[in-house]
Order: C-alpha cells, then structure tokens, then sequence
DNA sequence: GACGGGATTTGCT
DNA sequence: GCAAATCCCGTCC
C-alpha cells in the first residue's frame, strides 16, 4: 500500500519565499514527512520576524540563528531551558532573519494517537526526535521534508492570537493555529 | 485549580 | 549573572 506522502508533493522553495505571516498561515493544514516514518499535520504555528524584539534574530546573526538569516525553506532548531528542543521553518529571502515556529502538529501517521506528545513545541520534537542535527537542514529532502496533503483551512477556520511564552511583543497577533482541534496547545 | 521549582544551554549585559 | 519562543511534577489551597 503507498503511504500518504508518496502522493503529497514537497513544497517548493517559493513557499518559504513569502511574508512570514503569510507562511504561518499557510503551514496549517501541511504535514512534516520524517524518515517516511512519521507524518504529521502542521496545527498550530507563530511568525517570529526580523523587527521582533522576542525574535533571535532581532539583534543580528549569531552562531546560533545563522539558518533564520538563510533563505526560506530550512529547518532552525536551537534548545532551550535546558532540556526542550523547538523546531522553527526559515522564511522569506537570503538576510532576512524570519522564520514560523512549529507549536503543535497532529500525528497522521507513525505516532501514537492516543498520546498527546505533540502539542507543545517542546513535545513535538521530543516525539520525532528533531534535535540539533537537524538544524539548517532544508525540507526538500524526502526524508525530512512539509508536504501538501490537500487540507487548506480557510480564514474563518483559522484563530489568530497573541504569541506564548515570551516576555516582549506580548502584544503582536502572530499565533496561528486551527479552531477546535484537539491537537492544539492550551 | 493555582502556583512554584527544577532541568541546566545559550547569548546578551 | 540571568532570562529565555518549555514542560512536568509537587504542594497547597
């Protein structure tokens, strides 16, 4: 029998190279192919851009963010308190330091479903075992790649809030994540 | 149900 | 030195 995402085409480059929060959106309803092992939908996401205090890259290129400063289409993976791993999608041009950060995907595919061990950012990458060797990688590869599985939510589907987690630019609305689904954090 | 602490890296002050 | 794009588990209402 042929797996989902042997028919899901990969999306291409021109995808990343949109408006941040325009991908954001965009994101919800694709699904992360690994290994063609695990595949899962894409339900929850928030733009971090470069004139974003609570962005890494606000301050410029650093040893850590360089794949935020890459052109759109790579993985940026950087840890955090200590033990968590989140998991963003680099946007827009080659310098633009933009990229979405995956909150919470729904597993299709290879996971549990019984478990929720994917919504939270953390989670998620705990449960498909995204670490720092996938940082900087692009998601053109099969093996590791957001493929279109044929689900579009349109707008009235879609709740745009405020961002979690972070202490400046509370205020900005550029948390994107799918109405009433379970998979959602919070 | 609502806090509060622990885990323990990275980058900025 | 400390806060951070987190999460879990304990305690105390």
């Amino acid at each position: 029998m042929k797996l989902l995402e042997d028919f899901s085409p990969i999306l291409p480059k021109k995808f990343y190279i949109q408006d941040t929060k325009t991908v954001a959106k965009k994101l919800l309803g694709k699904a992360l192919s690994i290994n063609n092992q695990y595949l899962c939908e894409i339900v929850e996401t928030e733009a971090y851009l470069q004139h974003d205090m609570a962005s890494h890259s606000y301050r410029g290129l650093t040893k850590r963010n360089w794949p935020m400063f890459e052109e759109g289409g790579l993985c940026y993976v950087y840890f955090i308190y200590g033990m968590y791993f989140c998991m963003n999608v680099v946007t827009n041009k080659k310098g633009i330091g933009e990229a979405v950060l995956i909150r919470s995907v729904k597993p299709l595919v290879g996971l549990k479903k019984e478990f929720k061990l994917c919504n939270g950012p953390g989670k998620l990458t705990r449960a498909l075992k995204i670490d720092l060797s996938c940082n900087g990688k692009n998601f053109f590869d099969k093996n590791f790649c957001i493929v279109d599985i044929g689900q579009n939510y349109s707008d009235s589907e879609i709740n745009i809030s405020k961002r979690i987690g972070i202490s400046k630019s509370q205020d900005e609305l550029l948390r994107f994540s799918v109405k009433e689904n379970q998979w959602v954090s919070r």
